[in-house]
RNA sequence: GGGCGAUUAGCUCAGUCGGUUAGAGCGCUUCUCUGAUAAGGAAGAGGUCCCUGGUUCGAGUCCAGGAUCGCCCA
């Protein structure tokens, strides 16, 4: 055994210990010893390297790590393949950036095959800080063969994944008005779009527009908050069912949903008028179009149309209508036949793909508004200028909302209407939904809530991009419009008959072949095919789609390893922050659900958010992200990964505290340190003083040895429960707890036989660590492992050991006694209760007395008896005496039992309480004690009558005043204060020890040198110590003890090595001592 | 605007099926114990259980409405 340093520093730990992983390949090791054994699959959610790990990565990771780390040592194998994300926008734009460039236009002229070529390198920037970060957390996972999106394997796997989809008819191309980034030029998917909103304020206007052919100038009032998209307005509308009012106002007409008059017009509009609103565009029809000077397009009437989708609620309850800039637009104004969606010329759209207006925009003052932003606040300005030199314009007012922002470029998203590839998830919705069902989600709210939700009004998932760096859409296409997806690379060979070594952009886009679709009808066709030149489309695909391939695209199935793929599908558990619910979390189940396969995952556990000490977001540019390395170097990462277990529920969130680190190691960390410490430092001493007398003291277990062994059984039942709950949080309270009662009562209270080398105690002791280190092995997997390593040779290592379970443990004579565990608490409670009436006297625990007088009955009675000795020797009393009849020493109290009394009287309950008060407490006492319930006591309540039974009344024993007595609950000790001399000097002969033990520590001595010691002051003290010389002499290791004035010795021993002058009841004493070597 | 969650001591959090004196730890003050522990023990101070209404004999707990904060969505 090891010696332990009390004081060691846990990262400095922590490193050897990962050292000591590294030499014994204790992570492989764990896989091996299991390799027959049955699977419990994790899937890794792979991260972006080419950014730095922060600590919700640690957050994140540390999850990751402790659940199959609980269930490899739970028996089953649980392999952890890594992974990382290596496509997508993000890493394009790093790049971008590196590049100093900002558009399309520009990637394309330094060439899209540099340009891939700087992606693939700037995606594993700082994989090696990941690297370095993952080990030194503790988290277990295969880095050597992580999966990567971009390797060819994976992309083939995610082809054959489209080609199966678009095999089932659920891969199309569709014009939609969709989120859309003017800086990328590229479509959003839905769920990218909620990664990005952000609280703006945006200029709203009211425009007043005049009705067309109108005598009365009556004019409506329509409002927007989007100003850039009026010169694409080609109608209006209402809400058909509304009810909608003609007001005047001041000299003018307006037409306006009459719930928003006040709002928008004042008090003082006077209602003309109330008209529906279908009734409305019957009456008007139309009005004077367009709202803007457009080069193509002259003053006209434009329609008023009526549609459901129109609210009332903000605005005016008139809206406009920009078929190519929003949703609903589109839809009604194509249901109106104002454009037919499969004829794209029809549709009015005067913004370019950069989100510049084109040509066709002029202003007022006839110049043009060609190449503006359209989000530019300064044009913004100008529009508004312009609407109100048209004389359309009634009211400008700045309006607060979330409005989404491309999530990595910030730029404020435009909703645009583009033709892009879907997959028709919507039309899987119950499929969807059923396999939600089959998912276990921590917390479980998500299920129903967020995640249920969102299935629930699923829309076709938007998968192209017109991006670069991607997994190509293995989509051709012929002049002739066939398509063919190709679902292999030796497909793509064959037909085209180029082998390519990388089928990323541009090598893959090079790639022709001749259209296999069957067309009879084309002149010169061959054997009936089409055979015109199919060309790839140009787009890439959605990130979100690899990372949701990656349950069979990491084994490139199905070309490579079937058998591994079935084997690990579907996942038993994945856990990544609650931003993933529409992010991974669905793309892992929407891809599964496309190819017809059960839910992918049957355990998730969603994490909150990591905030700073004051509660807000952390976030780089505030300053107030926490640095994860700085806090290993200062705490370790046990400490790191107890702060994430133990403090709160993950899914709530953290407020993140260093303090509350700091403080987990000092009142957990630290006290099991030192527990451990404590045992080492005695078994070592033990083992030595064996070798010198090997004669052994044999003693049996005792009740304290028991409980602490019902403790650790009832303790790993509790954390094994938990574990396979995913509640990590209670495990590590459980633990903690356990912890805490073995350091501050086991072995407060096992002190002396540690000393005298009892060996059941050390026996005990033992089983309890080691079994401590295997229930924390997967929490706090460094000092778990330090701790067994260095009581357990049996094993290299901690994490290959059996989780403990009943049977394991009932072998080392562990088992659970709930009976004693409630004894102890009682006991516990019964000293609590001693030690205060010892302070309310005023004395000090040394200070033997003659009794304690415990008022306790029956089953407490019982159960404090079994354990007096415990509270005898805790309290420093001569003798514990049990007291049942509360007369002799207080009175009982009696209290009616409201859970069982209550539904019984019900409204008459207050009543029952009364004539319950009103009883003799000392009668019911003795009535119910004497198991005499069935001649008892009798109540009387509003003419009806009830016996009461033990259950019905709450009996409290009161003591009387005049007496060192502490009580609370149902018992209460009493305290014999008076002193005799053989009491007080007992007090004295320990007072002195006291002083002794003091000096010997001042001098330096370890705890089992042996001393010569001489004392000398008042023979107050001195006559204490003849009293109970042999007692002083042992408890301080002194094999010689000399008092002054009957031993020479005391008198020459002022040379003697260690000399100290102390006071003790007011009496001086002077200690000197000197080592004596052995 | 909608959905979800939170709100309990200075701080971090428990609080079971609704049961009458709402707890713990940390921090603070005082005292105390110590052959492991920068630890432990005891006491003290510290509470509008976010607010309002309701249901109930009884509400921190259930219901409704509202407030504040956070997240997600439109």
């Amino acid at each position: 055994m090891r010696e332990v340093d009390a004081r060691q520093d846990l990262p400095a730990l922590e490193l050897e210990v990962l050292e000591r992983w590294r030499e014994r390949d204790v992570f492989a090791e764990s896989l091996c010893a299991r390799e027959r054994a049955e699977q419990w699959v994790f899937y890794e959610g792979p991260p972006t390297a080419n950014g730095p790990p922060g600590a919700h990565h640690v957050l994140s990771r540390v999850f990751k790590d402790i659940y199959p780390r609980f269930q490899t040592m739970r028996g089953y194998r649980v392999e952890r393949k890594g992974g990382w994300d290596c496509h997508g926008l993000p890493v394009e734009i790093a790049v971008e950036q590196e590049l100093g460039i900002k558009s399309k236009a520009e990637v394309e002229a330094y060439g899209i095959e540099r340009f891939n070529e700087r992606c693939r390198e700037s995606v594993f920037a700082y994989v090696q800080e990941w690297d370095r970060l993952t080990e030194r957390i503790g988290f277990w996972l295969d880095l050597e063969d992580a999966y990567r999106t971009l390797d060819e394997s994976y992309i083939e796997s995610v082809w054959w994944a489209l080609a199966e989809i678009h095999e089932r008819g659920l891969l199309y191309e569709g014009r939609k008005v969709v989120p859309y980034c003017p800086r990328c030029e590229t479509t959003l998917s839905s769920h990218e779009l909620a990664l990005g909103y952000e609280d703006i304020v945006d200029e709203s206007v009211y425009l007043k527009l005049a009705v067309a052919g109108s005598a009365h100038d009556e004019r409506l009032l329509v409002w927007t908050t989007t100003p850039w998209t009026l010169p694409g307005n080609v109608a209006v509308a209402v809400a058909p069912k509304a009810s909608y009012a003609k007001v005047r106002a001041g000299e003018e007409t307006f037409l306006l949903a009459e719930e928003r008059v006040r709002a928008v017009l004042g008090e003082d509009a006077e209602v003309l008028e109330r008209l529906t609103g279908a009734e409305l565009a019957e009456r008007y029809s139309s009005y004077e179009g367009p709202l803007f000077a457009l080069a193509d397009r002259p003053p006209g009437p434009a329609p008023i149309l009526a549609d459901p989708f129109v609210t009332t609620e903000d605005g005016t309850g008139i809206v406009h209508l920009a078929p190519a800039f929003g949703e609903d637009d589109f839809r009604v104004a194509a249901a109106a036949g104002l454009l037919r969606p499969e004829h794209p010329e029809e549709l009015y759209n005067p913004v370019r793909a950069d989100g510049t207006y084109d040509e066709r925009v002029l202003s007022a003052s006839g110049g043009t508004y060609e190449g503006r932003f359209v989000k530019d606040a300064a044009l913004t300005e100008e529009l508004i200028a312009d609407l109100r030199a048209r004389g359309l314009l009634l009211r400008v007012e700045p309006y607060e909302h979330a409005y989404p922002h491309c999530w990595r470029c910030g730029t404020p998203l435009l909703y645009y209407a583009k033709s892009s590839w879907y997959i028709a998830t919507s039309r899987l919705r119950e499929e969807l939904l059923r396999a939600n069902d089959s998912i276990n989600w921590y917390p479980p709210r998500v299920k129903h809530g967020r995640f249920g939700d969102w299935l629930a009004n699923n829309v076709d998932w938007a998968l192209s991009r017109e991006r670069y760096w991607g997994t190509p859409l293995p989509v051709w296409r012929c002049e002739a419009g066939h398509l063919h997806v190709i679902g292999s690379f030796g497909e793509l060979a064959e037909l085209s008959g180029t082998t390519l070594s990388d089928h990323h952009r541009p090598f893959v886009d090079r790639v022709q072949f001749q259209c296999p679709h069957e067309d009879e009808q084309r002149e010169g066709a061959q054997e009936g095919r089409c055979g015109r030149p199919m060309t790839r489309v140009p787009e890439v695909i959605d990130v979100w789609f690899d990372s949701g391939a990656m349950p069979f695209a990491q084994h490139h199935f199905p070309f490579e390893h079937a058998e591994r793929f079935r084997e690990r599908f579907p996942a038993d558990f994945i856990c990544e922050a609650q931003d993933q619910t529409r992010g991974w979390f669905y793309s892992l189940l929407a891809v599964a659900t496309l190819l017809g396969k059960p839910a992918p995952y049957r355990n998730v556990v969603c994490l909150g958010l990591i905030l700073d000490e004051e509660g807000q977001k952390m976030s780089k540019s505030k300053g107030n992200a926490v640095e994860p390395w700085q806090v290993l170097e200062t705490h370790g990462a046990d400490a790191f990964r107890w702060y994430f277990f133990a403090s709160k529920q993950p899914w709530d969130g953290y407020r993140f505290s260093e303090q509350a680190i700091a403080d987990g190691v000092r009142l957990f960390l630290k006290q099991l340190w030192s527990t451990y410490f404590f045992y080492v430092l005695y078994a070592r001493a033990a083992a030595e003083e064996l070798e010198r007398s090997p004669a052994r003291t044999e003693r049996p277990r005792e009740d304290l040895d028991r409980w602490a062994l019902s403790r650790i059984a009832g303790t790993s039942e509790a954390v094994t429960e938990r574990l396979d709950a995913y509640d990590a949080t209670a495990a590590a309270r459980a633990i903690a707890d356990l912890v805490e009662d073995l350091s501050n009562w086991y072995v407060r209270r096992s002190r002396r036989r540690f000393w005298e080398g009892d060996e059941a105690a050390f026996a005990t002791l033992r089983i309890c660590l080691v079994t401590v280190a295997k229930l924390l092995a997967p929490l706090c997997p460094f000092i778990a492992d330090e701790i067994f390593d260095n009581l357990d040779a049996g094993r290299a290592s901690v994490h290959l050991c059996e989780f403990p379970s009943p049977g394991s443990l009932a072998a080392e004579g562990a088992v659970r006694d709930q009976q004693l565990e409630e004894a102890m608490a009682d006991a516990r409670e019964t000293v609590r209760l001693g030690l205060g009436a010892r302070r309310s006297a005023d004395l000090k625990v040394r200070q033997p007395l003659a009794e304690a007088v415990v008022l306790a009955d029956g089953r407490e009675r019982r159960a404090i008896e079994g354990l007096a000795e415990i509270v005898r020797e805790e309290l420093n009393v001569r003798r514990v005496r049990f007291v049942a009849a509360a007369e002799e020493l207080g009175t009982y109290e009696v209290k009616p039992n409201y859970r069982t009394l209550g539904p019984l009287f019900g409204k008459d309950m207050p009543l029952a309480a009364e004539a319950i008060a009103a009883l003799d407490p000392a009668r019911v006492a003795a009535a119910l004690r004497g198991g005499e319930d069935a001649n008892g006591i009798g109540i009387s309540v509003a003419g009806r009558e009830h016996k009461l039974s033990a259950d019905d009344v709450i009996l409290t024993m009161r003591a009387p005043a005049g007496y060192a007595v502490e009580r609370e609950g149902g018992h209460a000790v009493a305290l014999d204060l008076t002193i005799d001399e053989e009491l007080l000097q007992e007090g004295r002969a320990r007072e002195i020890v006291h002083a002794i033990q003091n000096a010997r520590k001042a001098a330096g001595l370890a705890v089992e040198d042996r001393i010569e010691l001489a004392l000398s002051g008042e023979d107050a003290l001195l006559s204490a110590v003849r009293a109970h010389r042999s007692y002083v002499a042992g408890e301080t290791l002194a094999l010689e003890l000399s008092l002054a004035g009957e031993d020479a010795r005391a008198e020459d021993a002022g040379a003697w090595e260690y000399a100290q002058d102390v006071e003790i009841d007011g009496l001086a004493l002077a200690i000197e001592l000197r080592r004596r070597g052995s």
